[in-house]
DNA sequence: CAGCATACGGAGCTAAGATTCCGTTTGTCA
DNA sequence: TGACAAACGGAATCTTAGCTCCGTATGCTG
């Protein structure tokens, strides 16, 4: 059920399948008729997300100032995940384990991502050699203190930094 | 033994006591004598580590350039913990849990590292609002794109970009 | 060398949590 | 209403990994 995943989701990826069947309601079995793995219910559960930033950035894409657009899709993209725990640590793995059935919704970010990206650099807002890459690693970054203090902003300090460490540093 | 937590460290958190026995050269036993629990080979790992980062802190003091401080300290801090995946995501974890005798060691760093943030943002060469905790938190995240893709030089263009986050903006 | 103490090794105990399996319930068709 | 199918529930199983315990080896003293 979508709404199990999501029970699941905020309780951290550590949640036990007993735990997520009875919170949804159903028995354990048929948690698994859905989903034959836990693996499973966690990969649906960060295509989904991955699905959401796509749409995120597509939203923002024809934003006139790119760089606006891209302060935009990180801080948008940073709010919806917030208490969802199950995916922040995913996500700080997601560079390291290519889940399976993800590389199609991470192929549509990368390329939007990438045409903002390219329309800020070629616009002097942001430093030339930034890329989809490093979006990814410092939004990795930003999800990790959204992950060790929960409930906190203080990731919005971190993207602040970030985002001023994003921009082109200026010529002497 | 000291060997035996550093081969765990080498390993990863997730490193089973069994295995860290024999690499060490042990029995299982042997291995509880000197440490009850596993936490305790953790944290005395940890405590090692902080302390060795408050050396580091210490010999670059008084670094003429207070802003080339705060850098050298970040970038050794990081190349100390290059490969220590096991200290890697004890790090992430630190503002969350409180680790038993970890307090010591991080008031010692604490006070140094305010005293070099202090003195860059009197120069003007850090924005006036970077506090300790905004180190520990950008620290983490540069933290995790080591952990999460391991034996890569990324984690140096995450750096990069965060010391420029880090700097004084621009005066309009 | 005998006797005692200290430290070792590692088989086995126990807990936790994912997954399986089968008897039961619910729903549909004639 | 009876028979069959589909979906369910959740106790039981299997696996993994931390930890305990006790018989043995090493070393010191007289």
């Amino acid at each position: 059920m979508a709404s199990g995943r999501e029970l699941f989701a905020r309780d951290g990826p550590e949640a036990q399948m007993d735990e997520i069947a009875a919170r949804a309601g159903v028995g354990i079995g048929t948690v698994y008729r859905h989903f034959p793995t836990k693996e499973a219910l966690l990969t649906a559960m960060v295509r989904d997300r991955f699905q959401q930033f796509a749409e995120i950035a597509t939203l923002v894409e024809d934003a006139v100032d790119p760089r606006d657009a891209l302060e935009t899709v990180m801080r948008r993209s940073a709010e919806a995940v917030e208490g969802d725990a199950g995916f922040q640590l995913a996500m700080m793995g997601s560079n390291e384990l290519e889940w399976e059935g993800i590389e199609e919704q991470k192929a549509v970010l990368a390329a939007v991502l990438t045409r903002i990206i390219r329309r800020a650099v070629d616009a002097g807002a942001v430093r030339d050699d930034f890329t989809f890459e490093d979006f990814g690693m410092v939004m990795c970054g930003i999800t990790s203190t959204m992950y060790y203090k929960p409930g906190s902003a203080d990731w919005r300090r971190h993207l602040a930094i970030v985002l001023h460490g994003v921009g082109a540093p200026a010529r002497p």
